[in-house]
DNA sequence: TCCACATATCCGTCAAGACGAATATGATGA
DNA sequence: TCATCATATTCGTCTTGACGGATATGTGGA
């Protein structure tokens, strides 16, 4: 039978290495979110997004659950350790980061009050861990 | 006057996502160490080797020195702190890497006994850390 | 069954970067 | 000054993956 495979840390890293990535994972850590929250807060096409969620859960970086037409994704914890200490570093450090808490408080907002924004209308809302910063 | 430019977390992962590159970050980390060695143990092309250490020293990882004809190259700490972290805590990770223990431990030999590799005839030796382990 | 909506995937194009081969640079010693 | 050695860079080729636009899939409701 094969080996469990080694982790493929190079690919790992290639998974952080990009820039919407980064922005998918500040917004989906912490909390569920639909897919159409992404779309919105970062004001990118929905084929864009999408396809950088697949990425991420091509490396087993994030979990999607269905509910009804909507997709909601979360962190998923690597499974191998170093993986996920080098992951959990990540998103403290861009806790920290100006431009990506500006990309929170943008989603904080938007939980708050999502019928302000026409393409959230009826949409499932995130867990409330975003929105009580806000209200 | 130009802001301190924020630093590039994406660029930062991208010298991250590359086999070789992981590599030559577990050889020098820890110790200050002469391109040759890197080259007799990755058993690599010597420019292949080079650039990648380029691209490592553009990034701000690694710290290029000369002696004479030598180049000593040596871990450098990233300015950003959650930089430095990730890479503390990256060089953690690839200790328990079978792979990547496999070539520290070929460079501990090689350090213990560089006469027998004809290419490093002559050559600086690291600084003693990796060869202390062995001999 | 058909439509509307949320999301995913396909296609062609383009840029970054990894590679091997060749060559340039920079230091040393004759 | 010239030859040699260690290392760096350049060049052409190829692969990966990012992108926009178009389209496919899957779900719920009429």
């Amino acid at each position: 039978m094969a080996k469990p495979k080694p982790f493929d840390m190079e690919r790992f890293f290639q998974a952080l290495a990009d820039h919407t990535r980064l922005r998918l994972l500040n917004l989906i850590a912490g909390h569920e979110l639909c897919v159409c929250y992404l779309v919105e807060i970062l004001a990118q096409p929905q084929p864009k997004i999408s396809r950088h969620l697949a990425y991420l859960r091509s490396v087993g970086i994030v979990h999607a659950r269905r509910e009804g037409k909507w997709m909601h994704y979360r962190l998923e914890v690597p499974t191998h350790p170093g993986a996920a200490q080098i992951l959990e570093q990540t998103l403290a450090w861009m806790a920290t980061d100006p431009a990506l808490k500006a990309d929170r408080s943008r989603l904080a907002k938007a939980c708050c009050s999502p019928s302000k924004y026409a393409s959230l209308e009826g949409a499932p809302s995130p867990t409330p861990i975003a929105c009580c910063e806000v209200c």
